[in-house]
DNA sequence: AAGCACGTCAACCGCATACCC
DNA sequence: CGGGTATGCGGTTGACGTGCT
C-alpha cells in the first residue's frame, strides 16, 4: 500500500479511538473476503482509516467469532492462576488455553483482581466474597472444564508450532492414560492455586510480581 | 443531586520477532 | 546475510461506568 512504513503511514492521518458499528462492518467484510492477515493492506482495499495494527487489534479482541463475552467462570480464574503461576505473564500463550478469551482480557482480568493497589483489608475482604461465592461451583466444574476444552487442546492439534509450548506439552503425553493423569494433576493444581490466592490478599500482590520474572533463571515448563 | 474515587476494558504505543526479497 | 516490512506481544493509557460520600 502507498505511504506505508511498516505499520504506519506518511501521507495520511489514521483514525484513533473507539471503533464505530460501520468500522466494525467494514473490517467484518474485509476479513470474510480476505481472511485473517494482510492486516496492513486493509485501509486500502476496505475503505477503513485505520491503520493495520488497530484493525487487527479490533478483530483479534472484539470481532473475531468464537469470542466469549462477559465474566470469566470460576474454572477459567483458575486456569489462569494456575498458568501464570507456571509462565508469568505470557498473557498469549495463556490465552491459548482459554478458547474464546483474548490475551488482553486475561491481562486486563488479572491486572484488575492481582495488581491494583488495596490495603490488605480491602483484599482479604474481597478475596472472600469472592471465595465464597464461587468455592462450591468451581470445584464442581473444574474436571467438566478439563474435560472440554484443556484436554482436548492438548491431543487433537497435530499441526501446531513445535516451538509452541501446548506443543510441548503435547509431546510430553505420549499415552491416553498419562493425557488423563496429566489432566488430573492439572485441576488439581489449579484448585490449589485457587485456595492460595483466595485465602490471603498477599499472594495477591505476590503472584503478579511473579510475572516480572527473570527470563534468565530456569521457569518449569509444561 | 453533585462531586469524587475507583474499577473496568477497549485501544494505543513501543519493542521484539518473523518473514521476505 | 542484511535490510525493510509485517505481525505479534506486553505494558500502559484514558474514557466511561458505578458506587460512595
Amino acid at each position: 500500500m502507498a505511504g506505508m512504513i511498516g505499520w504506519r503511514m506518511q501521507d495520511q492521518e489514521w483514525r484513533k479511538g473507539p471503533w464505530t458499528p460501520e468500522e466494525d462492518d467494514l473490517l467484518i467484510e474485509y476479513v470474510r473476503m480476505h481472511g485473517e492477515g494482510r492486516w496492513s493492506s486493509v485501509a486500502g482495499c476496505s475503505g477503513l482509516k485505520r491503520c493495520g495494527k488497530s484493525c487487527r487489534l479490533r478483530w483479534v479482541n472484539y470481532l473475531r467469532p468464537g469470542l466469549k463475552k462477559g465474566q470469566l467462570t470460576p474454572q477459567e480464574e483458575g486456569i489462569i492462576i494456575e498458568l501464570h503461576a507456571l509462565w508469568g505473564n505470557k498473557w498469549s500463550t495463556i490465552a491459548r488455553y482459554l478458547p474464546g478469551r483474548t490475551d488482553n482480557e486475561i491481562k486486563n482480568y488479572w491486572r484488575t483482581n492481582f495488581k491494583t493497589k488495596k490495603t490488605p483489608s480491602q483484599i482479604k475482604e474481597k478475596q472472600k466474597l469472592k471465595a465464597s461465592f464461587r468455592r462450591d461451583q468451581y470445584q464442581q466444574e473444574v474436571n467438566e472444564t478439563m474435560n472440554s476444552f484443556v484436554l482436548p487442546y492438548y491431543t487433537e492439534d497435530n499441526n501446531r508450532n513445535k516451538n509452541d509450548d501446548a506443543y510441548a506439552v503435547k509431546c510430553s503425553s505420549t499415552t491416553s492414560e498419562q493425557q488423563q493423569y496429566n489432566q488430573c494433576l492439572m485441576a488439581q493444581d489449579v484448585a490449589s492455586g485457587w485456595d492460595v490466592v483466595s485465602e490471603d490478599g498477599f499472594w495477591s500482590e505476590f503472584l503478579w510480581d511473579m510475572g516480572n520474572y527473570n527470563p534468565n533463571q530456569p521457569v518449569m515448563e509444561p
